[in-house]
DNA sequence: GCGCTCGATTCAATCGATTGCAATGGGGCG
DNA sequence: CGCCCCATTGCAATCGATTGAATCGAGCGC
């Protein structure tokens, strides 16, 4: 009886046994170097698809000092009970995905609730990832600073501030604040609200600048009432906030598209008409937001065009370019909400 | 002038020479061994934290021969335009990763357009991973069958089918099917059609569980109506769908959530009353289902539960021992959309 | 016929951490 | 005082692929 089946060829050094060439010699045919005779190339390349063999990535890896992989890092500082699931990361998320897969990236995710100033190190120089790019900045501001010092490839989502020498991609906030502001006051809002915790940088730039348009417009000061961001109990804390309404307020702008979400069922589970009775505007434009009933007017942050703008700056300081940071210009999506 | 700054600490070696004890010592030491003296530990130790060194992963993988990576495969078969931000990905991946992450495990995204009958075996053999978690089973079935043979920690979100080889988690799709025409034919509907391809086995499962009661009811036959899945076509597919219908239909099972909440708005586009002229159901009861406008009535797949399962049966067979296929009990969730 | 070139292949070092086994040395005990 | 044991530590092989340098051999020109 004839030993069919032969061991599995799990190495290099395997098929070049059964090749009868040297393991390099192998490896550089697997690579299609020119360097190699073509039909030995051949040769090697149909043993290898007949065998199903596959070269040990980490052993390559640990070779080349590359791993053809980027971390997508989620910091759940202010909020830990922030569920990764949270439809804008998501959004985002599938957007790098794409991207990153297109030119020829794999993808590791990982969800860090910091807990010291440590967090950021332990993951980029763990050395299994060419480069990372993290999706907000949470209240952790100043450690991505410092790890953006001793430079890497490093991209950040969130809010640009003057003289930050961490590379970030993100729109501009206090700008998209004022445009919902203002676009309820022109709709002849007068009792406006802010709905969401103010506290981290992203979401805070935007109250200001809803802020900002109140003032100038003469109207009653802003009050923000915070929300926690996982979905279940996000719910709980805007039907507290709206059960102790003023009802006299006849706008909201909610700090999210997801709150916005929430606000208008909520409403509506109170019999309070949108936009009839209160006007309620979103932020992001998730794709969700043009699916709901009433269709959700908000302020857009194009998250295509963003992350686009993220995985080319990272892929610049891969190869030891520079690449600046970049504030988006939001936009206002009026639809039936307000 | 002296040189304070040591050039930087990058491998074991540059530790053991600073700490003056060998490789294998400070290797030791970090692992926090017993082997190593107490003192030495801890000098060893706090030597790494003040320079920030860690030690490369890759070394260590190729060493141990293990990642602490699991992947989380999306194939994309049926569908190449589906995007990877579809909710019902994003909220399983939200499940797995706060999962995964907690048992200390890092999630490796892949995202494939299976084109041969190859792409899982790179992927499983790529030794990149400690364990792969497809989600969906698309059209591959086949495929992932013969993988499944050689074995190896692999789970499946997916159908169920007699006899397989795979590990799958999953609900009973027939009768998940049943049970949303069963309640639209208890609230006295009676012109009924199914919105989605039936033709992935999952949502095919669900279609003719559909059939099964409708055709017990004794009520005309009923028609599946393609759409496509990724978030901007499957807009429009429904928009064509929902002009070209018959005015007697009163009521809609979508094959999911988003398909559902896509056509009660492009009901409410028409004018169309939900659930007053047509009732429609749902699949899935994503969060989101919950939050809508009116809230979905939907068949409830638990992926709470569901992903729990299939983390466990994976860490199962990563141990080596076995673990079965798990079909879970779908439940009807009335809310206001039928 | 001899040396030389060049294409093809092999050899061996390397990436950095881990780990079985050997070596060292200090203390305890007879 | 000598020997043995055990706690530490060092040594060196190993994981598997990659790659610069060395080698081999055939063909070619003079």
């Amino acid at each position: 009886m004839t030993e069919t089946i032969t061991r599995r060829v799990r190495t290099i050094a395997d098929l070049a046994r059964l090749a009868g060439v040297s393991a390099g010699t192998v490896s550089r045919a697997l690579a299609d170097k020119t360097l190699v005779n073509p039909e030995t190339r051949q040769r090697i390349q149909s043993l290898a698809r007949e065998h199903g063999f596959r070269p040990n990535q980490m052993a390559s890896n640990l070779r080349t000092q590359r791993t053809g992989v980027i971390s997508i890092i989620i910091p759940l500082g202010h909020d830990r009970h922030q569920h990764i699931s949270d439809p804008f990361f998501m959004t985002m998320l599938g957007h790098l995905a794409d991207r990153l897969t297109e030119s020829g990236y794999q993808l590791m995710l990982t969800r860090v609730v910091p807990d010291d100033g440590d967090w950021l190190d332990r993951i980029v120089q763990s050395g299994m990832s060419d480069g990372a790019i993290l999706i907000g900045q949470s209240d952790q501001f100043d450690v991505i600073e410092h790890v953006a010092r001793d430079y890497r490839p490093l991209v950040v989502w969130g809010e640009h501030r003057a003289g930050q020498r961490q590379c970030s991609v993100g729109s501009d906030n206090f700008g998209g604040g004022r445009l919902a502001a203002q676009h309820l006051i022109d709709s002849g809002r007068r009792r406006i609200i802010f709905m969401g915790d103010a506290g981290p940088p992203e979401i805070g730039a935007r109250f200001k600048g809803a802020q900002a348009a109140i003032k100038a417009a003469g109207l009653p000061s802003l009050p923000a009432l915070d929300t926690r961001l996982a979905a279940d109990v996000m719910a709980v804390d805007i039907a507290r906030h709206l059960d102790a309404l003023d009802p006299a307020v006849d706008g909201i702008i909610a700090a999210s598209d997801m709150i916005a979400i929430n606000t208008v069922r909520a409403l509506a589970d109170r019999g309070i008409t949108v936009p009839d009775r209160v006007a309620v505007t979103g932020y992001d434009d998730l794709p969700l937001a043009a699916q709901t009933v009433p269709s959700l007017t908000t302020v857009r942050q194009d998250l295509a065009s963003g992350t686009q703008a993220m995985v080319d700056a990272l892929f610049a300081r891969m190869r030891g370019e520079d690449a600046v940071s970049i504030v988006l210009k939001p936009t206002l999506v009026v639809r039936d909400s307000a």
